[in-house]
DNA sequence: ATAAATTTTTAGGCAAGACTAAAAATTTAT
DNA sequence: ATAAATTTTTAGTCTTGCCTAAAAATTTAT
């Protein structure tokens, strides 16, 4: 079994290790956790000798098939959980996550599966992430950012890459969420902004929110 | 805030200190979180540095208005996951304590008065222990343990004292459960054991089996 | 009332997980 | 190729929560 802090250390380099070969440098880790490079060193070693991580002075770490494993039961927990609170406690997809954070770490064999069981096996979070599955395998859809649409282009809204409640917020204001359908009508060269209909109405996106925004192209 | 091992403190010091007007005594403590004695005073200067219990040496503890609060609201929290668990999840009664000890020590404001909404405000743990409010006041009901009834009296199980798995299973097997009518239709005075009546049929019961359920007269 | 037994506290330590400051290694710039 | 900058590790410390062993206080027995 893993501690808290264990178990925040392996998803931390789960998640820094998606699309990158090379070995996740120490600070990052401490970056995405706020916490000290030699805090990190430390776990480290330790993680390294329970064989979650490889772990090599100077060279980084990469997660071992366990570590993999590991790390997705933990995202697996932490996304159910966060459909339950959306779903069935009106919680709404900006404050879930520090709930969740919590949530992930309760040990209990039974209780995850109950609850998948219970939600009707959802395949999705609330920001579109997928959900692992009990053998920690993790279904991959295909999407883009909304920024790498063409003029008069279209797709829908699939998930979201910033998930912070001020940009979840934004998106709420101007009415965008999964399963939106997204049309970008023009596209500005002066600012790389976007001119997109959602909803029936036209509306100017920056270049950053259009980056924050994963579409399937239709 | 309170750490998950201050909270465990106070919520054994309430249920010590039900009925009792003296101070909880440091070895009543250890016993019931299974630590020792020299952890115990360890822990009790904090929690009176933090105003939750009155602590004079060699006197044990009391807690105050504040940690009753505390605890009141450890235990909401406690028993409310455990009718999720049972109602929501498919959990039996006597496999609920565990998975409900972790999720008591969740934090969040939000996350607990909905939860009470989802169960629609119960009133019961699934053990027949009162569930406190937001304010942390906890209904009392008149009960009484069965092993008290004379020959011929008649109860409606309400509760049980000991709540562990064994004892548990073992009312399962015997189809003792909340809500369930008992009649005593006989007291063996060579070892104070009980002929009753449950579902129709006649069983014998130790009587240490008798003073572990609660019943209500009627 | 004194002695014995029990309870409680103190003293000293240990492990986990964090931190700061300094040393060592690596990477980048010139 | 060397120097400078950056990253990473090491060394030492701190807090929390636990432990054992011994001392002190209280309670019980004679
Ligand atoms: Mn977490
Ligand atoms: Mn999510
Ligand atoms: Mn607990
Ligand atoms: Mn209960």
């Amino acid at each position: 079994m893993f501690s808290q802090s264990e178990e925040n250390y392996i998803k931390a380099i789960y998640h820094l290790g998606v699309e990158v070969t090379k070995g996740i440098s120490t600070n990052a880790i401490a970056k995405r956790l706020e916490t000290k490079a030699s805090s990190v060193t430390d776990m480290i070693k330790k993680l390294s000798e329970k064989e979650v991580v490889v772990y090599k002075k100077y060279q980084g770490v990469t997660l071992t098939d366990f570590g993999k494993k590991t790390a997705a039961n933990i995202i697996r927990k932490h996304r159910l959980w966060e459909v339950f609170l959306v779903e069935e406690l009106n919680f709404s997809w900006d404050e879930v996550h520090e709930v969740a954070e919590q949530l992930e770490h309760i040990k209990s064999p039974k209780l995850i599966d109950e609850l998948d069981a219970f939600l009707g096996y959802p395949k999705r979070d609330p920001h579109g992430d997928p959900i692992p599955d009990k053998d920690g395998n993790l279904p991959q859809i295909q999407k883009s950012l909304l920024a790498t649409l063409q003029k008069n282009e279209k797709g829908v809204c699939v998930g979201v890459n910033d998930t912070s409640s001020e940009f979840l917020r934004f998106l709420d204001k101007q009415e965008i969420g999964l399963g939106q359908d997204i049309e970008v009508l023009d596209k500005e060269p002066f600012d790389d902004s976007f001119l997109v209909k959602i909803n029936g109405k036209e509306i100017t996106i920056s270049n950053k929110v259009a980056n924050n925004i994963y579409i399937q192209k239709k």
